[in-house]
DNA sequence: GCAACAAATGAATGACCGTTCATTCATTTC
DNA sequence: GAAATGAATGAACGGTCATTCATTTGTTGC
């Protein structure tokens, strides 16, 4: 269960015990949902006793907020390398690499999609959650919008509005995540990119092909 | 806060109140979140006492998953009504029915949606919830398909995959619903639904069309 | 109008859990 | 190697909450 099974209590800094503490946490939202959590068992499943999570984060909610921007943050940040890099041959590598960065395994971890999805299903009653998994989505928005409507210009397409296709993707992304997630023999992985992809090729018939 | 200030207790039959007390959940769990609901929120929401849960459900447990059941029956209900009727002018215009259909008032109605979230964001961690959201997932996306592979057929469409199609529609659906109860600045209920017809119309371009 | 019954109440109970803090112990400093 | 430092521990505390049940109150049958 523990990871290193140390008998000597060894000091760390406090930036390992809370990155330690976060992966935890990950792990049992996953597994316990945010209802069940408790702090016993998020130290528990880090090797350390129960007075650590008070003493590196203020308290339990201070704990989960944290958790819940270290996953924000990663996706954004993968994202974001992916929307700003200039290095892509052409509109449509750029918009596939966004597809395949959507489905890649470090973003369709279970856990973290858990997380994800476990703070959104009580972002309406808790306006921190709120914030936090609202920016991230408003942020990509816009770059994701500014890409779609590369694409369209350069296809000649004056109909179809960008910002509606953008809108759109992000909400069949969740989508596809949140039901392959929670029922993955309904909706398999290679589905739901598939899904993604049918979407993206119907929208940018130039640039992305139906079959890859 | 009570509908109805009565002084005097009035016995009712049992299916009232529980009528009664799941109707009082739905809006709490809107109100404080699956992990911040109690007992005794549930029932002061009612005008009621604290022991009616346990009298009338066996457990809190239970009023939840009656709660989550009833809020999913109803959408079936809806659902089915439409998939199964005969009475449609056209394969488009049942399409059409759907749409408008997933978009009406009393589906995006805000407290039951956070009721469908809420228990989907717990649902990998609590079999039971799991069960009852997937199950009703997967009778629609069944239906939706037999409809959708119709309209492929009219068309004279032989490339096209209605199984993806269907699964892509349901996640695009869940995805706008998420979005915009999440915060409906950046996703208005109007946009979401041009997103969804902008889905339809390009899978169905002979069927549905674009504007309305 | 009076039993007999059923519905409803809410104070009491006990389990669970977040937080605290006196204590332990590894590490550093001189 | 002794003293100082601060990371880590976990038993104890107090608050919250689901559940129980003795009691009250409305309803039904006669």
């Amino acid at each position: 269960m523990t990871k290193t099974a140390n008998k000597t209590r060894r000091a760390q800094p406090k930036e390992v015990r809370k990155e330690q503490l976060i992966r935890a946490t990950i792990k049992c939202v996953a597994k316990h949902g945010l209802s069940g959590i408790t702090v016993a068992l998020v130290t528990r499943e880090a090797g350390l006793s129960m007075g650590i999570a008070n003493l590196h984060f203020e308290s339990k909610e201070k704990l989960l907020l944290e958790t819940l921007q270290s996953v924000t943050d990663e996706y954004a940040a993968g994202q974001t390398s992916i929307l700003e890099s200039a290095d892509f041959p052409s509109t449509g590598a750029k918009i596939e690499a966004l597809l395949a960065f959507d489905f890649s395994p470090a973003v369709i971890d279970k856990n973290k999609l858990a997380v994800w999805f476990g703070f959104l299903g009580e972002a309406r009653s808790r306006p921190t959650y709120q914030r936090i998994c609202s920016r991230q989505d408003s942020m990509a928005e816009e770059s994701i919008a500014a890409l779609f409507r590369l694409a369209l210009d350069e296809a000649g397409d004056r109909v179809a509005d960008a910002d509606l296709l953008a809108a759109g993707y992000i909400a069949l992304i969740d989508g596809l995540w949140l039901n392959a997630l929670v029922d993955p023999r309904r909706l398999p992985w290679d589905k739901a990119r598939s899904a993604a992809r049918h979407y993206l090729a119907s929208a940018f018939p130039k640039h992305i092909a139906l079959a890859r």
